[in-house]
Order: C-alpha cells, then structure tokens, then sequence
DNA sequence: CGGGACTTTGAGCAAATTCAACCATTGTGG
DNA sequence: CCACAATGGTTGAATTTGCTCAAAGTCCCG
C-alpha cells in the first residue's frame, strides 16, 4: 500500500503577490498593496469574517505556496511552525501505522484550512494531490495576531467545530456503512464541496487516486474499483475519461449514503 | 440493536451548589459563594484558565444536573441550547443510520466539554452510561461570556484541536485497525484518560457495556467479547468482576494498539 | 510507439458478521 | 425467599463481505 508519495519538506514559496493568472488584470494592482483582498478562495476562507485593515495585517504575514503533485505538505511529527490555507488543488491529509497502514482522514481544497494544532508538532501529514497552492502563515506570528483578531479567532473556532462534525460523519462511516454506503457517501460529499466552492458538482472531479480513495474509507483500492463498476453497471454513476464522474442518478446515491 | 436507551430530555438539574458529599465540610461555605471555585475537576476542565473573578462569572450561568444511566442528555436534531462539563460518570456520544445501526463516536468523563457546536442543532446525541453528573451551561449565555473572556475561547478552541486529533486517532482505529487491535487500543486509550483523571489505571473501570464497546470500535458485541477471552487466553488482561479489567501484560497491549 | 503507473477483473481466502443457543447476573413478583 | 423472567455476556457454526494474491487491461506521457 505505500506509505506516501515521494516526500520532501515544503519549498518552492515566494512572497505575495501569486501570479495573477485567474485574476483580472485590474485587479493586479490592489493586489500588490493588499493581496489578500484579491484572493478569490477569501469567501470560502476563514478570513472572510476580516475587514480591509485586518486582512492587511494578515496579508503581512503570509507567503504563498505552489507545490507539485505528491510534494509532502507537512509531516506527522514535525514542529508545527506553519499553518496552511488551500487556495488551490487537493491535500491529503493522513496518518500511518507503525507497518504502513494509512489512513486518509481527509482532503481539503480550495478556501479548507490546514494545520490547526495547539500542540507543537503536527499530529499528521498532508501531501498535494495534484498541484497545488496554498498560503502559509507563521504560526508563531498567526498566533500573536489572533489575539488582536478575536473575530478570527471566534471563525476558527466556528471551523474547527465543523472538522468536527465532519469527523463524526467519517467515524459512522468507517465503522458502520458497507463499501458501497461508503462510496456513495463520499461523491455526495466531494458533491456537496464542489458546489459549495461554486465547482462543477455533476460531472464531479476525483483529482485523487484509487488507493487514496480507499485509504480515505477504509477499503482496499480492489474493493473500490469494483464497487465503482459495480454503480456504473446499475446506472447510478458514469466513469468519465480525466477522472471525472457522472452522478447519473444523484437520488440513488444519496439514498445509499444515508443507509437507504 | 436497539438505537438507543430510554430516552427523554434532561431533567432533574437543580442550582448551585451541588451537593458537597464528595467535599470537604469547611469548603461548603466557599462553594455557595464560587460554587466553581470548589469544584473537583476543575483542574481537568476548560474552567481551568479562568481566575476567581472569572470563575464567578461562569458560577453564575451554571447549573448542576444529575441523571441516572441510560437518560439523554441531549438529542441529535434537538436545538444546541446547552453546552455541558461533565464533573462525574461517563457519557457517550452516538450517532445512528436511518436502519437504526450506531456509531458512538466518543465516551466523556469527567472533565470533558459537551456540546460544542457552532451550528444551532446537535450534530449528535448524548447519553448517561451509568449515573452522571454534569454543569450545564446556557448557550446563548455562555456565548456572550466568551466575548469577555478571551482565555476562555482560546481554551475550548485548544480542546477542540485536541478533540480533532483523537478524532484522526479513532478514523485510523476504524478504517485501518484489527479487533485485537482496536480493542487494544481502547483499553490502553481509557486507561490513558483514566490516569490523567487520577482515576486507577490499572485495575481499569469499563462502565460501558459490550454492545457500547462495539459501537465505538465499529465492532459487533460477538466479536468484543470474543476478543476480550482471546486476550484473556493469552494473559494480556485479567477480567474482573464488576466491570474491571486488569491489564497483566501492558506491553504487549500497547504493542497491539499500535499495530506492533 | 513503448513503458510505467494506475485500474480493473478474477479466484480463493479469512476476518468478522449473522444467527442461534446457552450461561450468568439481577431484579421482581408470587 | 425462591422461582423466573429479563438483560447482558459468552460461545458455537455457518455465512458473507471485503481482502489477498495474481493477472490482464488501460491510460498517460515521454
């Protein structure tokens, strides 16, 4: 099952401004004095509860972050000096076991927050699934600010509270659904995601592999590609070329993830 | 297997103070002024950032409730109205699927914050293993006392990061661990908690019953209770009346739990 | 066009579940 | 006070879901 991919600490960061290739060139110049009120992931963002000033302060502190496919985020154990915003592309987050079992405890995009931990070392790992961005603060100096910035604070409390929700949601279905209640469940929630993150939630992106998917639930990589076959064959989903899927019959699947 | 217990909502709470029987006589007089102040578990609880003045403040909004085993405390759905700390027993959380199967996706003991959520509805339910004793605090008012007190919301925002990792912890027990070692690790997690609670550890109370283990383990009592006697067999652990367990060989059940 | 990685499919297997019976403990009513 | 029902726990046998091992197919990228 392979640990991880090829691992290396971060590198590859440059200061703000990103490149401005999905921004309007108008736009390129507010970014250059406050480049986070530019950033098109900020509604999905914790920032998005920070007014023009505070933002500034923040964008004082960030770097941005471009990173290659399987380019190892943070790791499970280090010193945890940086904390993380995704503003592009899919993070794995995982844990192993001391024989290289892994379990994927999640995947964040676009606006998902990463690194939240008031230990001083990560208590996992995350890789870029794809290609990546992210913006990276100090912890340090995120820390000191959140004290001047109770309403981010207060935000991240809000998102940490949500995480877990969501965790108790995986722990029911890890330790409760069959692997098909599993699948389903899962494309109604990269669903769900995609929608809320204004992307294409019908034909649904699975920017990750067979094997992460299975990590993710539980299963092996054998089990979820038959499982797939399996709902294509009853006409439920549609396997598009480019890693794409068709919910051909959303009902169906949303009924199979709730135990229908 | 039966959704839950009987179960209707909270009642029998009553003011502070509580009753001093586990106490010293000469405190009494201290509790009906800071009830908080004198409160056995601060120490182990989010009140323990909070200083006189603050703790007075927090006396004022708490209310203490006692319920008997098996009664809900709160219900998944129900409006968040209260938020909780459980001072005394043992109370699981607990989710189920539409056909009634459940995932206790956590036990609280003394100590512990209940409640937390930032959306209006609990995101589960809540019930008394064996009698349990609990502060409850209004929402709403609790809410407005964190705005005045920043260490306070920087406490819970501490133990919801650290609810977020044994949450990881408990994914990689679901998805990726065997019945020996997920039972394993359970034994060794409770005796862990039971420590820091200055509770023994080693002759291990386990309130909870088989069918609850299994709900927590993504188990089926059979299989619980098979792998009790095969750990039995193999003189890792001694089964003692009255819902004990005796860890005769830590080791080699930490080695277990980890997946040695 | 070729090679490597990823995915799918197949056959046999094993861990855990299901179904069923039995045992132990407890509380209750005759 | 004891018989007995009820609940929870343990054990057994058969079954099943998902896993392991193995091979073939597909896709992508140079």
């Amino acid at each position: 099952m392979s640990a991880s991919g090829s691992g290396r600490p971060v590198d590859g960061e440059r200061r703000m401004p990103a490149d401005g290739e999905r921004r309007k060139p108008a736009d390129a110049t507010i970014a250059d004095i406050h480049p986070c009120s530019a950033c098109d992931v900020r509604q999905l963002s914790v920032c998005n509860v920070l007014d023009a000033p505070e933002l500034k302060r923040l964008a004082e502190i960030v770097s941005t972050v471009t990173l290659p496919a399987h380019r190892t985020v943070l790791h499970e154990g280090d010193p945890a000096d940086h904390l993380y915003n995704v503003t592009g592309g899919c993070v794995k987050l995982y844990k192993l076991l001391a024989d290289g079992r892994r379990q994927i405890t999640g995947f964040l995009f676009a606006g998902d927050f990463l690194g939240l931990a008031l230990e001083d070392r990560y208590a996992y790992s995350a890789e870029a699934v794809g290609e990546v961005t992210l913006c990276r603060f100090p912890r340090r100096r995120l820390e000191r600010l959140l004290d001047d910035l109770p309403k981010l604070e207060k935000r991240l409390l809000g998102n940490a509270s949500n995480e877990l929700a969501a965790a108790q949601d995986q722990m029911i279905l890890l330790g409760r659904k069959t692997a098909r209640e599993k699948i389903a469940s899962f494309l109604i929630n990269l669903a769900a995601r995609a929608e809320r993150r204004g992307q294409s939630a019908d034909p649904l992106a699975l920017p990750m592999s067979r094997t992460d998917i299975a990590d993710y639930l539980g299963l092996t990589t054998e089990t979820v590609s038959r499982t797939f076959t399996q709902l294509k064959t009853r006409r439920v989903i549609t396997l598009l070329p480019g890693g794409m899927v068709a919910l051909t019959d959303r009902l169906a699947i949303e009924e199979l993830a709730s135990g229908g």
